[in-house]
DNA sequence: TAAAAATACTCCATAGGTATTTTAT
DNA sequence: ATAAAATACCTATGGAGTATTTTTA
């Protein structure tokens, strides 16, 4: 047999572990496999990378002379499927995704749908439950992939900041607040203010943000509350009055000038979501795709608004 | 299946020729093999890597993103191997290797004694052959690795120099020449000489490379024929003569302070021999590790050169 | 004596081979 | 028409599992 990437991520990870049996369990196979692989690394080089006792294991200088190589070749693996996960299209496969409420609520009704028809051949099942449970279930393997509202520290478990919302004051152009350099809340409850139905996810995200900001979202002079982002867009284009949304809701409108958003003054409206997965196991290749489709997601947004700052 | 090495090797064995049949000869492999390993890796990006007709083939974009990614785990896995050669002692199998007959004759028995007792249970089976003949075995996979004394120009074939060898002129440490900043050949026939007896492959190499440089070695004042270097070297630390040989052969005496080197004015005994072996394949270990010994010998000898310098 | 690793065995997936068919120039 | 890739089919190997034994702290 020739050399290869599984035989070195075993070996890595029993290094990591320092047992075979928790590196058997990290990996999901049974420790005689492991020994196995690890056995046929040994035969392979001709030389034992583990001195083992019952009790403790220990790197040859072998086993220290490759643990570097083993580590590269895990990098390299990851950075090939994620390099990759923009040619995916086609991909088979499962995702069992969790997420915290707020995201399962909110935020993945919106990315579930254009990925479906991205990766048709991908089915997703998502669980919504708390960070503790979604943590949980990951390291157990009954997940691959979760989706939370905070960094988890975990010395098993990747977390990465993958989505930035930020929501922002929305303003027709031509409207007086466009050109006041400092807005205030005062300035805003001063104005007719759009939004949608009390119960809708976006409201209630937007007035929870607005309390958390220390402001009272009923001092605010609502003229009109609308059924859905696209038909506030429009009032607030037809100079109907202002309104609160999430950046990327309006990019189309700022693409075309219709709109501007502005920051008002003291209050940051920004969140993290973050991503989290098994380090010691390779991403599956379908959740690798969802995370680039997140990423991607992202970067568009980030990039419109760079074009407009 | 999960991502491997192997399949990136195919892959970019495909992309380099151009053809699946020429990479499954490259590889020592039948054409569906290959067929089979490219639609693999294929399936498990959910994504073609490359457009093929029967004539010709060609990357699509996922391919040509792929294709760094491959090249670099090759890179990898020779780096690994090559990294690894110090800890192979045990290593079993079999050395096939081709030498022309300067190395195979007076070089490689002087290396393969302590290679074998460093590397029991590799057999080794050297063929002396010319460099075409060698060549020819190597691109044909009979041989796997080569030994020569000219760089190689084949594209499918790497070449690497892989040991300098420099005959000089040895003198007691206390000899009159070893203060005279410039010596010729005119000094080196005015004294007595030793050397080994007619018919040995050293005093053989000498002497050719005297009738190279332009000077005959009849010329020279020879006092002393000896059967075998250690005794020329005793002879030379015990002032009876001076002689000429190759610096590695003194290293000790040149640690020790009891022999000097010295070049000869207007003479450059230098030469380099080659390593050439097949580059599409991946060295089989064994040969990796007679390259890293070959290695050490030659840096071995570059270090107490350096030493003494 | 109680864990962790090694061994024995069984089974199944898959890689690779041979023979053949399909395809595109 | 021909050369190359794809397909069909078969075999053998080896990777992983379960059950068990060996080892040493």
């Amino acid at each position: 047999m020739a050399l290869n990437f599984h035989q070195l991520h075993i070996f890595y990870t029993v290094a990591d572990k320092g047992s075979f049996s928790a590196a058997a369990q990290a990996l999901f196979m049974t420790q005689p496999a492991v020994t196995m692989q690890v056995k046929a690394l040994e035969e392979y080089f001709g030389s034992k990378v583990f001195s083992r006792t019952t009790k403790k294991i220990e790197l040859t200088e072998a086993g220290r002379a490759l643990l570097p190589y083993a580590l590269r070749s895990i990098e390299l693996m990851k950075e090939t499927e994620a390099g990759m996960t923009k040619y995916t299209h086609m991909l088979q496969g499962r995702l069992q995704l969790g997420a915290s409420l707020t995201m399962g609520e909110y935020i993945l009704p919106h990315l579930l749908g254009p990925f479906g028809i991205q990766y048709p051949n991908i089915s997703v099942s998502m669980k919504v439950m708390n960070t503790t449970q979604i943590l949980e279930e990951i390291v157990h393997h009954q997940l691959n992939f979760g989706l939370v509202e905070a960094p988890i520290d975990h010395p098993d478990v990747q977390t990465e900041a993958v989505m930035k919302d930020e929501l922002m004051l929305i303003l027709p152009t031509t409207h007086e607040l466009a050109s006041k350099p400092f807005i205030s809340w005062t300035d805003v409850i001063a104005y007719p203010f759009i939004l949608r139905e009390q119960g809708s996810g976006t409201r209630r995200v937007m007035e929870e943000e607005l309390l958390r900001n220390g402001h009272d979202p009923t001092s605010l002079n609502i003229v009109m509350e609308l059924g859905n982002t696209g038909a506030i867009k429009s009032a607030v284009e037809a100079n109907l009055g202002i309104t609160i949304l999430s950046k990327s809701a309006v990019k189309h409108e700022l693409a075309l000038g219709l709109l501007t958003t502005k920051m008002i003054e003291g209050i940051r409206f920004t969140r993290s979501f973050y991503s989290i997965y098994l380090r010691s196991t390779l991403l599956p290749l379908s959740a690798a795709a969802f995370l680039g489709f997140i990423r991607e997601q992202d970067e568009n947004q980030r990039r419109l608004e760079h074009d407009h700052s």
